[in-house]
DNA sequence: GTGATAGTTGTCATGTATGGCAACCAATAT
DNA sequence: ATATTGGTTGCCATACATGACAACTATCAC
């Protein structure tokens, strides 16, 4: 797996948990104190997000880290 | 669990997982393409890694992402 | 003591994540 | 046609992760 497809595959994942919860990248964006334009672009895939971006959006999401993955 | 924490934890699991594999810092640190100074501040909770950083360590020590949680 | 190994800490340059705002596209509804 | 909603993309400033090198401490061996 190259660090493309494991970031792409990353974001698809917090899309998957994000919609499971039936809410908008602008509302999951606003919990984690966040622009939508920036969860657009960690869903597709285009940012190498730090690990505490990650905490951030797990804890928004009420799930475990290890879900991400 | 504060931010933190999450970091200090992490990097803890960073280095119980490398203690299992029986090598040092600079050696995991290298296999990594980095220095050992960047993962003794990784193991100590210092910086917030990136996801990519994240993905290369586990790499290097034959881990599943999903372990460092 | 000298040397080697393991880890920590400081500083620097460069790249990029983050936070912010705006403009845009697509789809749907009014 | 207009408005609304969900998502994307561009740009900007600031903060910080990364990569690199050096200096330092501590421990252990010779």
């Amino acid at each position: 797996m190259t660090e493309k497809e494991f970031l792409a595959g990353l974001g698809l994942k917090i899309k998957e948990l994000r919609l499971q919860k039936n809410i908008s990248q602008k509302d999951l964006a606003m919990e984690c104190n966040f622009e939508k334009a920036s969860m657009s672009r960690i869903e597709s895939g285009k940012t190498n997000i730090t690990i505490l971006t990650l905490y951030k959006i797990m804890h928004a999401l009420n799930a475990d880290v290890k879900d991400f993955f």
